[in-house]
DNA sequence: TGAAATGTTGGGGCG
DNA sequence: ACGCCCCAACATTTC
């Protein structure tokens, strides 16, 4: 069989195992170019984030070494998919181009031109391996996609349980040697100006073999307390895999597989494991409802908020994204994403309620900043989880459910390190009124030496306030909606 | 994967 | 002893 390369075209998929592209490739015993092409086309709505450019830059040099490892060599490359593809397809008369399918509508529709502008050269296959399923596959009785969350996860549930993931390619055979490559640093992922990334690295270790670590350590140490403890952001609860699905440095089926093996090996482990699958699920479920709504990062999934007149307040908006509203949960949460890239779930749901519901900026605000500032930015969660906080989404908390965030931070960090960890300034105040330092007897502030407005800001908004403006405007605009 | 308002119950203080 | 009130504590409903 002449041995004419074949293309493994890397995006956001950045490991070897369980990786059908590159095992298809390795199988058909011709050189493989494996190849990342960063492509800035400016129609793209969502280019990467800052964070998510560095965490790009560190997973692409493990991604390196990996390929490497197998005695391949991983290509990197910058400008117009189509056409790099293109060019390395005919410079080297490559017969093959093999990838991994992503469900974001720009992502889809750049497979589409790949496909069109190549596959009569050579041939074009693209594989799964993002998700569990397809999100085509999965729908109900009535042949309709699933709106709501519970169904759809039985649907996922009867279905026969996933085979084992597949191990690495044990060998490539590399490239040929003139293929042309940049260097990584070239690509201008990492931060320029000013070095923000301090406490990224302090937190993160980007790549397989860090994913591989996150979730040895998880499974070891979190998996049997998760449904419990994963709700306390002031303890290492939760699994911290984000990042690394979102580039696919794991799959979900290698961590499905991982809670499934050790379910059966240890029964403390049910309740926990069952848990993480069902996070696994939710992640299932964002990214079919994206496939089915492309429009879900621009547009409310319900109607009824259509034209909600948000408030277009910049300045309040900004003191959220920087961790100054005065409520203490909020301003952890919002910190420790600004610090490290990433937030506790449970801080997610109070920050992102209090944007919306006690700001009542938009939705979309808060998802872009998101999008900026996680390590894990993935379109179709950040989409889903932002409409289901603010109440228009698909199967999303309805719209009087508002969050308290002194009781919040009260109930699900009631020893305070969470909030003392990133808002230090609040150290000194006794737990009793350290979700609410405004409400602090004068007695109190005095003897932990301070003062609202010098050391920490005064409320941006009143809770009670702010919650009866909420309740009100958002029944207006449903009941209009009737109308 | 809420919180607040409202309703109910039961123990204890008190006249 | 009794009724009355207060108010936790808990349950229900309402937003």
């Amino acid at each position: 069989m002449p041995s004419t390369p074949v293309i493994a075209w890397y995006r956001n998929d950045l490991r070897i195992a369980d990786h059908a592209p590159l095992a298809a490739a390795a199988r058909r015993d011709a050189p493989v170019i494996a190849v990342f092409v960063l492509d800035e086309n400016p129609v793209n709505p969502w280019p990467a984030g800052g964070a998510s450019r560095w965490w790009l830059h560190h997973s692409l040099a493990s991604l390196a070494d990996d390929v490497e490892r197998i005695g391949g060599r991983l290509v990197i490359r910058r400008g117009d998919s189509v056409a790099v593809l293109g060019e390395i397809a005919d410079t080297h008369a490559a017969g093959a181009l093999y990838f991994e399918r992503r469900y974001e509508p720009f992502e889809r529709e750049l497979e589409e031109r790949v496909h069109e502008a190549l596959a009569d050269r050579l041939e074009v296959r693209r594989f799964s391996g993002r998700l569990l399923n397809e999100p085509g596959r999965i729908s109900n009785a009535s042949g309709e996609p699933y709106r709501v969350f519970t169904p759809f996860s039985k649907a996922c549930l009867r279905l026969p349980e996933p085979a084992a993931p597949k191990p690495a390619p044990r060998r490539l055979a590399p490239p040929p040697p003139d293929v042309e490559s940049i260097d990584l640093a070239d690509l201008g992922l990492l931060p320029t100006r000013h070095d923000w990334a301090e406490g990224l690295r302090e937190t993160w270790r980007p790549g397989a073999a860090g994913a591989r670590e996150a979730l040895e350590t998880f499974l070891d140490e979190a998996l049997c307390d998760y449904h419990e403890r994963r709700d306390r952001p002031g303890r290492r609860g939760t699994s911290r895999l984000s990042p690394h699905l979102a580039f696919g440095e794991i799959s979900p089926l290698q961590a499905w597989h991982a809670v499934r093996e050790r379910q059966a090996a240890d029964s403390a482990a049910t309740r926990g494991g069952d848990a993480l699958l069902r996070e696994i699920l939710w992640r299932e479920f964002c990214h079919h409802l994206l496939f089915h709504w492309p429009a879900f990062p621009e547009r409310p999934f319900n109607d009824a908020f259509a034209r909600f007149p948000w408030h277009d307040d910049e300045d309040a908006f900004e003191r959220w994204t920087r961790g100054e509203t005065g409520y203490p949960l909020v301003d952890a949460g919002m910190r420790e994403l600004w610090r490290t890239g990433w937030m506790h779930n449970r801080a997610r749901m109070v920050t992102a309620s209090f944007l919306v519901k006690h700001l009542l900026v938009d939705w979309r605000k808060g998802q872009r900043w998101f999008w900026d500032t996680l390590v894990d930015a993935d379109l179709a969660n950040n989409a889903c989880n932002w409409q289901w906080v603010a109440g228009c989404g698909a199967d999303a908390a309805p719209y009087f459910r508002i969050f308290n965030p002194v009781l919040q931070g009260r109930k699900f960090d009631p020893e305070g390190d969470y909030t003392r960890r990133w808002v230090p300034e609040l150290s000194a105040l006794p737990d009793r009124h350290l979700q609410a330092p405004f409400d602090a007897p004068a007695n109190v502030l005095t003897a932990a030496n301070f003062r609202l407005g010098r050391n920490y800001p005064h409320p941006a908004v009143e809770h009670g306030f702010a919650r009866r403006r909420a309740l009100d405007a958002l029944s207006r605009a449903k009941s209009e909606r009737r109308n």
